[in-house]
DNA sequence: TATGAATGAGAATTCATTCAT
DNA sequence: GATGAATGAATTCTCATTCAT
């Protein structure tokens, strides 16, 4: 692809990107996203042959759920001992690479189109699995009671994804450090 | 409005909740909706001057949020010494009346359209109020503790809001039994 | 429907007759359809849900084909002892109604469209049975030889619908009097 | 041209033969038959001008009209004595040298594009010369009634042409044999 | 109240063709 | 010769809404 070329992709992806997030899919036609991005209509469907594959590729290539690899090394952020504090940091870097725009497009259209929502039953799963290890190693007195330690898991999933998507739309707003010491003290009783 | 009036808005209605929890509200058309409640297009027209007002109309009268009125004995169901078992009663009785597929819309589209937002944050502040006056009810040592309280109540009402909404989503399913316990831990400890 | 409804679905496929017949099916647009029949362009997709509909409708509803009804009377026509002025007077009375555009649309589309299709196999098959009908009857004295009937009346269909169709492809045009006469002649001999 | 240019040409060739005796000359996008040739969009038009010069091409270059030369010597075929069998073998092997797939091209784009109905028309001339002069050489005594003997060439030819064309689309065969029997028969009763 | 025809703006998509590289 | 990005007009179809009856 040229440059230009993917200049004009890029265009076209970036004014998708924003107006998704702004007023929804549905509502974005084809022509307006070639508005935004100043290339003449029928360029988008040179690049996306139906209006639903710029969705798709917004998720495949602007959204990026970061796996915790194998074995314990992975988990090196976790401080035996400091449950909370391991909770805390992983609720300021939840692993999701993406932009503001892109976090409400997935939450937004996860209910209409599977691709968003296979991303983001990815990502949950990937915050829980951080979750559960980080308070398996942080504090591993609890190791015994496995089940607890699951539902402490869910729960701090739970919040986050909330936080990330719900929040807006109830108003209500969680301090994630809160919880964090809520679950660790439930954990260390 | 006489008997056969009102037949043809129920079943205006009944079509619009069916299509709208299914496909969602843009994706529905008026055409649609006169087709699934067998009555002629125009009709809907007339008892409802724009489609939106179907949508408003639905959440209206088919959703209702129970609010809890001021005082001590709206709380009955607290059980002091039982937070978690208080909790475990609320999960299980949502303060919300409404059939699954107005429960889908309600999240579905409280993202675009504001009237649906509304209520689901009237939802949202209604179980949060319940879970904290159940747990200073029923927990009344933790009453010193006010933020922590508040906390818990917040992640309660999370996990319940994530439960009918995200679960169906992300595949991820919470059993708030044991997240009630964990609370009920993390105040008690 | 009203009558001005009936009016513009008459007036719609009226314009649909004559661009289909001049131009073809594909390169007849609905907007062209609408404009000729001087309605707005939705009201075409008002009547027939998709454009192909347009052409299934004018063949359903404006060409005939004539069924031999069981039994010898139906033949009434038919004159013992002389074939050849029998079938001239089938060539000059296809069991056929249909306006010429109607006609030319039966051949030029029946290439890719399947009722269209159907249609004129149907009138194939009348003209084919006519045809032997009148051998048969006209000249009693060929009955031993059914076969040879039979390529007779499949000949003379051939040179009839030949005739309606091709003629105007190839440039040849053949008097259906003359082939009338020769086949008499073929089977009297 | 260089070899791989030639290939690409003919491939380009191939592609539109197959696509437009399956689909039409219309239904086929330049871009599909690109597609199907495995080269680039853009070379088709290097090649081929405007689309409609690739049916042209095709038409000029894949279908060939065997001419009858003057003289007598050119029907070296026809049987004195065996207008059947002269009939039969003029069926037997048509002045037409093409694929079942041109040939298909040759009848369903006749209707719409000149270059493809003059060939089309001239396939028609040279079977109705040739079926004249076989009778002509074959029945020299019928010679005495020129209109007769035209009527049967033009019986065969539109016989044979039929068969080629529109027994497709009726349902309709004919056996050549018992029309030329058929033919024979007339002329020398 | 009821009805369905009418309206026209706008949606997604297709496509032949051009053209810079 | 080869390539595929670029272009924009045209196409089929959808839809909320209006309105005469």
């Amino acid at each position: 692809m040229s440059e230009r070329a993917a200049d004009s992709r890029t265009r076209i992806l970036d004014a998708a990107e924003a107006l998704f997030a702004d007023r929804g899919y549905e509502a974005s036609s084809t022509a307006r996203i070639a508005g935004h991005a100043n290339v003449p209509k029928g360029l988008v469907f040179h690049y996306f042959p139906q209006k639903i594959d710029v969705l798709v590729a917004l998720v495949d290539e602007r959204t990026f759920v970061e796996e915790l690899p194998d074995g314990p090394e992975a988990a090196v952020e976790a401080v035996p001992g400091d449950p909370a504090g391991t909770l805390s940091r992983l609720a300021r870097r939840l692993p999701l690479h993406a932009s503001p725009a892109m976090r409400r497009i997935l939450f937004r259209e996860a209910d209409t189109h599977k691709s968003v929502r296979e991303r983001l039953g990815r990502l949950n799963s990937e915050v829980f699995l951080r979750a559960r290890r980080a308070l398996e190693l942080a504090h591993p007195g609890a190791r015994g009671d496995q089940a607890r330690l699951e539902a402490a898991a869910a729960t701090f999933t739970a919040v986050l994804i909330y936080q990330e998507n719900l929040a807006g739309l109830t108003g209500q707003h969680i301090d994630p450090d809160a919880v964090a010491e809520l679950i660790a003290r439930a954990l260390g009783a």
